[in-house]
DNA sequence: GTAGGGTTAG
């Protein structure tokens, strides 16, 4: 007992390691404990400054002075590299960690699973792919390659870098798949684009009776926001009500986000008064939902709220708020929001501001003022992105000289972005300049440029079905057809007249007509309508914009069917009811 | 003592 005793620090009864623990983890009392050390002659002892260190990363300190900490100790040893990788990680000082876990191999010190799987989460913060890499290799030559903490850890690594490929056969080799390791797979497929993946890998979870929690929800949830899966996601919802899971303000905000990307954001606003303690990443979610259905009073309504009694907005509240304006058309009510940006909360307006502004002028048919914004506001070279809402402004109000211009300079500043390509020829063939469009399409197949494949996702009894432009590949294909040329000419009749202006001009002349009736979400509706009962909505996904053509014709739809029909497009929420959207032709 | 999660313009 005594021997135990002798081989303890004594600092750890010592008054000035209760001192450190008073301090705890702020940055001032720590430094005032640090002068009492130093002064008292302690400034060498390991255990002191290691206790010191701790708190000082938890306090988030600055890195000048935790590294001038640690440089004051004669011999690092084992534990207080252990500390510091594993503190450095978790309070995200991904930099930090790396520097000590190198300082540990040249001292010698070799890693456990508990700093490997830090050091290999600080290497997916940094973003540094060879470094993750190399500690992959040496967590291999330490024999920690079916440690299930460090398996994780570089499954979630590689889904990160979105080396998906590689994060899941690190994952499919786990011999004890924990559900950490599901959830971080799932959500790297998420993150990456691929939620029908997420998806099917949640179902196999399912398969396998392994018990999601609540961080396989939320990365669940987000799949189904972005695939419209919805049918998923009500279900979800009551699972977790049903299991009696805590809604805690990430899986809240989580469903949110879903509610409000499926459409139905008088749910997702049921589900934010449910939330207790909310935060800014919520409020933003909710305000985002708002501006997404074109709600944009109740979005500034939200956003008055959360100013008096709420968290401090933050810069991506303001693209929120400010895109929400822009989408409803409340011109003043966005410019006294941006002037208080700067003036109120000290916030720099950055990129993302400014294309607001600029589509929020444009759209409400403010080019002039729009044009003055990027000459007065943008001091160098304004981003692509603000051209890019500019161009949207010209073709939209038909301003052919200055869309051309703008369109040309985009191709000056970007000339491998496609997109930039399709939006000027749309512009020369809105002005019925087809002798340009010819040119223009000649540029692009000369530069290998092809325009993004646009998608429509469209969810029936829970499956989520893809569709894209003259996609044949559906099984009941023919059937599906066969409805929407009768579905079109029953349009017709109702007064639709097909446009052929906003079709892309890779497609040949006499294919034009064709192309058009067969836009994905034309085929996607006619599915719909086809396997749904009568009166059920129909909600369908876009990746890409809808086009003019699509957006007429599926008011006719409407009517002629006598559906709802929901679209998301890349931008916005459609409702068209009874022959007229929600957005009021205001996209 | 470890690993995994939610919001953003065009």
């Amino acid at each position: 007992m005594e021997a135990k005793q002798l081989h303890q620090p004594a600092s750890s009864h010592s008054p000035i390691y209760h001192a450190i623990l008073q301090a705890g983890p702020r940055l001032k009392p720590l430094q005032q404990v640090h002068a009492r050390i130093v002064i008292t002659g302690l400034g060498r002892s390991r255990s002191l400054i290691t206790k010191l260190l701790s708190f000082a990363y938890a306090a988030t300190s600055p890195i000048t002075y935790t590294r001038r900490l640690f440089l004051s100790i004669p011999e690092p040893d084992t534990f207080l590299f252990h500390s510091l990788i594993t503190l450095t990680s978790k309070f995200n000082f991904p930099q930090e960690s790396l520097l000590y876990y190198r300082r540990m191999i040249l001292a010698n010190i070799s890693s456990t699973n508990y700093t490997f799987s830090a050091v290999i989460k600080s290497s997916a913060d940094l973003r540094t792919f060879n470094t993750g890499e190399t500690i992959h290799c040496h967590v291999l030559i330490c024999g920690y390659g079916l440690d299930s903490y460090v398996q994780a850890a570089l499954v979630s690594f590689y889904a990160k870098w979105g080396q998906l490929w590689i994060a899941r056969k690190v994952f499919d080799k786990m011999p004890e798949k924990t559900v950490v390791a599901w959830n971080s797979m799932i959500s790297g497929y998420e993150q990456n684009g691929f939620g029908k993946e997420a998806i099917a890998l949640f179902y196999l979870m399912q398969d396998l009776g392994v018990k999601p929690d609540s961080t396989t929800f939320v990365s669940l949830l987000s799949a189904c926001a972005q695939l419209g899966a919805v049918g998923l996601g009500c279900w979800v919802h009551e699972y977790i009500v049903r299991n009696c899971f805590d809604l805690n303000v990430v899986l809240g905000t989580a469903l949110i986000n879903m509610y409000s990307r499926c459409g139905n954001v008088s749910k997702a606003r049921e589900v934010f008064d449910s939330v207790e303690e909310k935060n800014i990443v919520a409020w933003t979610a909710m305000i985002s939902g708002y501006g997404m259905h074109g709600h944009g009073s109740q979005a500034i309504e939200l956003f008055s709220e959360m100013r008096v009694l709420g968290p401090r907005p933050n810069n991506v509240t303001f693209v929120a708020i400010l895109s929400a304006c822009a989408h409803a058309g409340l011109v003043s009510e966005g410019r006294q929001i941006f002037a208080s940006m700067r003036q109120e909360y000290g916030l720099e307006p950055s990129v993302e501001h400014q294309v607001c502004m600029v589509d929020m002028l444009g759209r409400a048919g403010h080019l002039n003022e729009a044009y003055q914004f990027i000459r007065d506001m943008v001091s160098k070279e304004p981003a692509p992105a603000v051209w890019t809402a500019m161009l949207g402004a010209c073709k939209m109000h038909k301003d052919f000289d200055l869309g051309v211009e703008v369109a040309e300079h985009l191709l000056s500043i970007q000339p491998e972005n496609p997109g930039h390509y399709v939006m000027l020829s749309n512009i020369y063939a809105l002005a019925g300049r087809m002798d340009r469009v010819e040119k223009v399409r000649n540029i692009m197949i000369r530069n290998r440029l092809k325009k993004e494949v646009g998608y429509s996702t469209i969810d029936v009894d829970q499956k989520i079905y893809l569709f894209s432009m003259g996609d044949k590949s559906h099984p009941e294909t023919n059937e599906i057809y066969l409805y929407l040329d009768e579905l079109m000419s029953r349009c017709r009749e109702a007064g639709y007249v097909p446009a052929s202006e906003s079709v892309m001009h890779e497609v040949e002349e006499e294919e034009k007509e064709h192309a058009l009736r067969y836009h994905s979400e034309k085929l996607a509706i006619a599915f719909g309508l086809l396997k749904t009962s009568p009166g059920v909505a129909i909600r369908i996904v876009k990746n890409l914009r809808m086009c003019e053509d699509c957006h007429t014709a599926i008011k006719h739809i409407s009517v002629v069917s006598n559906r709802e029909i929901n679209i998301r497009d890349r931008l916005r929420f459609h409702h068209f009811k009874d022959g007229s959207c929600s957005c009021q032709d205001y996209w």
